[in-house]
DNA sequence: AGAAGAACCTGGTAGC
DNA sequence: TGCTACCAGGTTCTTC
């Protein structure tokens, strides 16, 4: 579901209502597939009840929950995954897979389609989680520019979109907002990444960061089950993702699909260059 | 090494 | 209404 501004949007509210909050209690469906790499689940509940959170931080599309004693709590949405606080007593639905409570409220993790992931990390070691421990830049820091992507595109003969969804070369970046990049700097998702001139490069690292903030300002992008953590959607209105077959809104073009590997991308033939 | 494709899951929806 | 087919914003593994 979720990319980097998504998870930042939740990030956010998250943070505003959990830091400095303790941990009452702690229920998880041990049965349940998003605890898959962690071993330590059973003892999760023990581990972190009456501890304080310190701090809410986000990696990529990772959201980390600091607490107290060195220990962070992963949470990572997947597709479908959803985090919302509430207050009162409510219903769990087979859906959810943790629910954390404090003094007055309680925070809920829904993920119908089970492809987020949840863990606990000692000391911030991240080593055992492989696609977190090996993330490339956060795109909307000064290390992600133009002579980063240069060295990562040369000679690549991949597909700029297939380059640009890989995390280890911006973290956070997923298939709407990659598409949303490549309209704006003019570039067909489909170029070979390692065929991009120098000056496209400068400026689809400059696009990146400008559809992420946007979207970030707008409180991400509502496309299907989407939700912020109190519950309502993104306003984000996209500028190609999703919008086979309508009007390019810089040319006039009529916007098409296309697959990049078993991705859909949409862009516009007409003003985005091969 | 890099590229392409499949696999992991469930739910929603378009089309017949 | 009911069935099938296809779609889905992520990550990781296998194969060539």
């Amino acid at each position: 579901m979720p990319e980097l501004p998504e998870v930042e949007t939740i990030r956010c509210q998250v943070e505003d209502r959990l830091v400095g909050q303790r941990i009452k209690k702690v229920w998880l469906r041990k049965s349940s597939l998003v605890f898959r790499d962690f071993k330590g689940k059973n003892r999760l509940p023990k581990t972190i009840e009456g501890k304080k959170v310190n701090a809410v931080k986000r990696r990529g599309k990772y959201l980390l929950i600091e607490l107290e004693g060195g220990l962070t709590l992963m949470i990572h949405l997947g597709m479908s995954g959803n985090l919302i606080v509430s207050e009162g007593a409510g219903g769990r639905d087979r859906h959810c897979h943790l629910e954390i409570f404090f003094k007055d409220f309680r925070m809920t993790l829904r993920d119908p389609r089970m492809f987020g992931r949840v863990a606990l990390f000692k000391n911030r070691d991240f080593s055992s989680l492989p696609g977190l421990d090996a993330l490339g830049p956060e795109p909307l820091s000064k290390d992600f520019n133009a002579e980063w992507l240069s060295r990562k595109f040369k000679g690549r003969k991949a597909p700029v979109k297939a380059l640009l969804l890989d995390q280890k070369i911006g973290a956070g970046i997923g298939n709407i907002y990659s598409d949303e990049a490549c309209h704006v700097s003019r570039i067909s998702p489909l170029r070979p990444a390692g065929k991009i001139k120098k000056e496209e490069i400068e400026k689809l690292s400059k696009a990146v960061k400008k559809v992420l903030n946007r979207a970030i300002e707008d409180m991400g992008c509502t496309i299907r089950d989407y939700k912020t953590s109190e519950g309502v959607g993104g306003d984000y209105q996209p500028l190609v993702y999703g919008r086979r077959g309508q009007r390019c809104l810089r040319c006039g073009g009529t916007i098409i699909r296309a697959r990049v590997g078993s991705r859909s991308s949409f862009y516009c033939p007409e003003c985005q260059e091969y």
